[in-house]
DNA sequence: TCACCGAGTTTGTTTTCCAAACCCACTAGG
DNA sequence: CCTAGTGGGTTTGGAAAACAAACTCGGTGA
């Protein structure tokens, strides 16, 4: 991955993007904090989980919590960093719910506080707008890049 | 991942959340489709890419598109289902920005038609409020599941 | 004729994943 | 006291995936 496309998307997919990394934070915002929970409710290998949530921790994403001292016991908790993650989960939720399930049939709702399922859209912050495709121009910060790639190969 | 809470999140990693899945998505959606230019820019081992393309054509999110008949040329462009996945891309970059850069720097800057810089917001389709943790309640609609886990374990 | 291009495929090695078994500190029951 | 069970991991050994580099194939341009 060197030499590639410098990029938020990239760097983001670097902390959180291997495998049940995304599932841990989902896990833990639904309220499911200790580690049986999380091999239990993400199906992941007891090592791949430890080593996952090593990082997260590491990387401020998560805080390992003492519940319980003798025996000594840890749960594992989202930062704010953490929970700012959430608005990826909801994207994905939303992406799934639409194109993968059959039926229109949601394996999990969401209850907006407003008394609605929640249906989550991304708005530009200044307009108010729904983003879409076409209306967006990307402008690459880093001399040599455009946005299709390196100018000068 | 047997056994494991039914979830449209976990669904759509199946099948976008391998490593590179997501940039690919990013570069097609930035004009780069063919292969050479994909390898350069997101610096995936071409074999490994190779696989990600066919998974991805499979799942109807990019499609094939021949753009040289001698020599036989490809290129990769987005689906409608693939474009619909542009959101998950901007509220993980909208994170990066956030927490991984360090003095605001922003690697890549998006605009919107409004004119201004884009910073994605998700909010709920019903009331247009901003989404945020604690304002939303979980409902698993499998039986025998529940926010935390298993109710009958 | 020779070099070069795009789009992969092949090769051999290094990492990672995985399931199952094991370990340790402690508690509760008989 | 002995045993079983619980929570939170670590260890082990084999299978799968990733990786960089080299190679292939059809075709173009000098």
């Amino acid at each position: 991955m060197k030499d590639a496309r410098p990029c938020s998307i990239a760097d983001t997919l670097a902390l959180v993007g291997e495998k049940y990394s995304l599932l841990v934070l989902r896990e833990v915002s639904l309220g499911a904090t200790r580690f049986d929970q999380l091999v239990r409710n993400i199906g992941a290998p007891r090592d791949v989980l430890t080593a996952r949530l090593k990082r997260l921790v590491d990387a401020g994403v998560l805080e390992k919590v003492e519940y319980s001292d003798r025996p000594k016991r840890y749960e594992y908790r989202p930062t704010q960093a953490g929970l700012e993650l959430e608005p990826v989960l909801h994207t994905l939720m939303a992406w799934g719910d639409r194109h993968l399930q059959e039926g229109g049939f949601r394996p999990m709702v969401l209850e907006h506080t407003c008394g609605h399922e929640l249906v989550p859209q991304v708005v530009c912050r200044e307009c108010g707008e729904v983003v879409e495709h076409g209306h967006l121009t990307a402008h690459p910060q880093t001399p040599g890049w455009t946005a299709t790639g390196p100018a000068v190969a």
